[in-house]
DNA sequence: CTAGGGTTAG
């Protein structure tokens, strides 16, 4: 970080005169002990009282004045014009020489304080000292820590007049500085007019299209480009992966194996992230072996993707091993490890690791505390969770987020206390969104309370009128009540509106084949086989207690009808495949793209005991893991 | 002497 330039040669004729050591009282400065070579202080001060401390000391122990850090010294006189030495510090310094300047600057834009680089870049011009190609890369840097539009707009307009119009190492800094700020356009019109581009302006171009969601724009952008190299792919790759297309995020990479290209650090990272969203456990097991063998298997980058690959692929156990083995953690490793606790429903142990992250003496975050929050919420703990909700601002000074808000009337609706949730929706300081109704929608359906959840679903028809979820989750619950014509005129009104419900699929991936599955699903070549099985496991249930729940079936019909239905959800087809392409004793992996449905719960609670099996099933908000006739949801969910 | 691009938890 304190890359500072010694100018030791010169320094202390030039720099530092005997007019500024006369102006200084060495006796009259508080100094450590002479003894102690005070390296630290003398290269690192950063306030003015530092530095007088440090000329002092070098003045008391007869050091030369030369190892002071120019750049240090220069800009912290710049910047500290109450400094009584400041003034006579900077005027001896050539103020006209922009390399003093362009080290300042460097330091500053590198540093935590880049809004000091703006500064002393404004006043840089105010002294009449024309910036270089290098101020106006240090400047450009600044802004775009910074997204300090209007000052990158000035810098772009020095470019012009000194005629740097074709060195690309600026205009990439200025391409990339637009598309930060969000200025696209002028991002590709800058990139549209260039005389020339290298394969960085081609990278800043894929990279900030796909951050802004174009992930089509990048690909197109990537496949016209005319040479790639390692992070061309890894820009595309992590684009895919931030656009929401894991899919195509790994047949890049795997495309980028076959030209011979080896991923490093940071393309295991975006990698990993794509197993971690597809669920794909045999690639990310893959890659963690990879990782291992290369030289970089310490980077803690990895270590937290690789605990969120595992957790998201319903492996605990190996999550739990790469967190264990991990020598540093950051904030990123606990709140992955908390969080991923939270959704295998192990509040307990979610608790037990922030208890001991704060021992160590690691902060929490905000998004620790959703962790927790979440844990709270699954088990139901609700006195817990108003403790933490309470504490996060009261201990840690982290004011809740509308997140926040959502997991508390999450943990409220779910357990009960549906008044209390209301109230906390009616009295909190942020306008309450549409996840916050949903989750209260979600209560709602658990207690069966339909005009609360008639007030809410009068919220999300203003605040989220597109989403099908909570119109089915009304239509659920008037069905469920029996009323059978509301439930119609949901579903009516649903259509109405033009949405289309979100198909449900379940799928599971044998041998590196994913097999999908949606309901009542007789595609597949292995239909017939997987009905026969399932009648035969539906004997073997019903001898063990099972009894269809039919009341999740929405339509009004015959029961009997209504028990087809139910026997071909996706999730069941999903089970009973995997358990006739699987060896006795494996654990089977489902995902499932909704929540999972109720009588499927009950069903895979009884077929775990039959078959004596572990059936781990991700749904979009947890995951359930099945075994003994018990899962880890403990029926919470 | 000095400059530009790709990384993790919600």
């Amino acid at each position: 970080m304190l890359h500072s330039v010694c100018l030791a040669s010169s320094l202390s004729n030039q720099f530092l005169s005997p007019k500024l050591k006369g102006s200084i009282d060495a006796n009259n400065v508080q100094t450590p002990t002479s003894e102690i070579p005070n390296t630290s202080l003398v290269h690192h001060f950063s306030s003015p009282l530092e530095l007088k401390q440090a000329v002092a000391f070098l003045i008391k122990t007869n050091k030369p004045l030369s190892v002071l850090p120019l750049s240090r010294v220069a800009s912290l006189c710049a910047l500290t014009p109450n400094f009584p030495f400041a003034q006579q510090i900077f005027n001896c310094v050539d103020q006209q020489e922009v390399s003093v300047w362009n080290s300042c600057l460097r330091n500053l834009a590198e540093g935590p304080s880049a809004i000091d680089a703006i500064f002393l870049f404004h006043q840089m011009r105010s002294y009449n000292v024309g910036p270089d190609c290098f101020t106006c890369s240090f400047v450009l840097k600044a802004c775009v820590v910074l997204l300090d539009l209007s000052c990158g707009r000035i810098v772009h307009a020095y470019v012009e007049k000194l005629g740097f119009q074709s060195n690309l190492v600026l205009l990439n800094a200025l391409l990339h500085l637009y598309a930060s700020c969000g200025a696209m356009a002028d991002s590709m019109l800058l990139f549209d007019k260039m005389p020339q581009r290298d394969i960085v302006s081609w990278n800043i171009m894929i990279t900030q299209l796909a951050k802004k969601g174009d992930a089509d724009g990048a690909f197109e952008l990537f496949s016209q480009m005319p040479d790639r190299n390692l992070r061309s792919w890894t820009a595309m790759i992590t684009g895919f992966v931030h656009s929401g297309k894991p899919k195509e995020a790994i047949r890049l990479f795997t495309e980028m194996e076959e030209t011979g290209l080896r991923a490093n650090e940071v393309t295991v990272v975006a990698v990993l992230a794509a197993c971690a969203d597809l669920g794909a456990l045999e690639l990310g097991r893959r890659i963690h072996e990879y990782s291992n063998k290369s030289r970089f298997r310490r980077n803690i980058h990895i270590s937290n993707t690789l605990i969120d690959m595992y957790i998201k692929c319903g492996c605990l156990e190996a999550a739990k091993a790469v967190f264990e083995e991990m020598k540093e953690r950051t904030i990123v490793s606990w709140s992955a490890m908390i969080q991923g606790l939270a959704m295998h429903g192990q509040a307990d142990e979610a608790l037990e690791l922030f208890n001991e992250m704060i021992k160590t003496g690691v902060k929490p975050n905000e998004v620790t505390f959703l962790g927790i929050l979440h844990a709270c919420s699954h088990m139901g703990l609700i006195n817990k969770g108003r403790e933490f909700f309470a504490s996060m601002s009261r201990d840690y000074n982290i004011s809740p987020q509308i997140e926040h808000y959502g997991c508390m009337v999450d943990l409220l609706s779910r357990a009960g206390l549906l008044q209390d949730a209301y109230e906390l929706i009616t009295n909190m300081p942020i306008k309450p969104n549409a996840v916050v109704w949903g989750s209260f929608l979600g209560g709602c359906r658990i207690q069966k309370d339909v005009e609360m959840a008639e007030e809410a679903i009068r919220q999300l028809g203003i605040l989220d009128p597109l989403n099908d979820g909570y119109y089915i989750i009304m239509s659920n619950i008037y069905a469920e009540a029996k009323r059978w014509e509301d439930a119609a005129r949901v579903r009516k009104l649903m259509k109405d509106r033009g949405v289309k419900k979100t198909p449900g699929w379940s799928s599971i991936t044998i041998a590196g084949v994913t097999h999908e599955f949606v309901a009542g699903d007789d595609n597949h070549p292995q239909s017939e086989e997987i009905f026969q099985r399932w009648d035969k496991l539906l004997e073997q249930m019903r001898s063990k207690g099972y009894v269809p729940n039919t009341s999740v079936v929405l339509l009004d019909m015959e029961e009997t009808e209504k028990e087809k239905y139910l026997y071909r959800h996706s999730e069941k087809l999903a089970l009973v495949f995997g358990l006739m392409n699987t060896k006795p004793g494996e654990t089977i992996r489902i995902m499932k793209n909704l929540r999972v449905c109720e009588d499927c719960h009950a069903a895979f609670k009884v077929i775990s005991e039959i078959v004596k099996r572990e059936i781990v099933v991700r749904d979009r908000n947890r995951f359930h893991c099945f075994k003994d006739g018990f899962c880890s949801c403990k029926d919470y969910w």
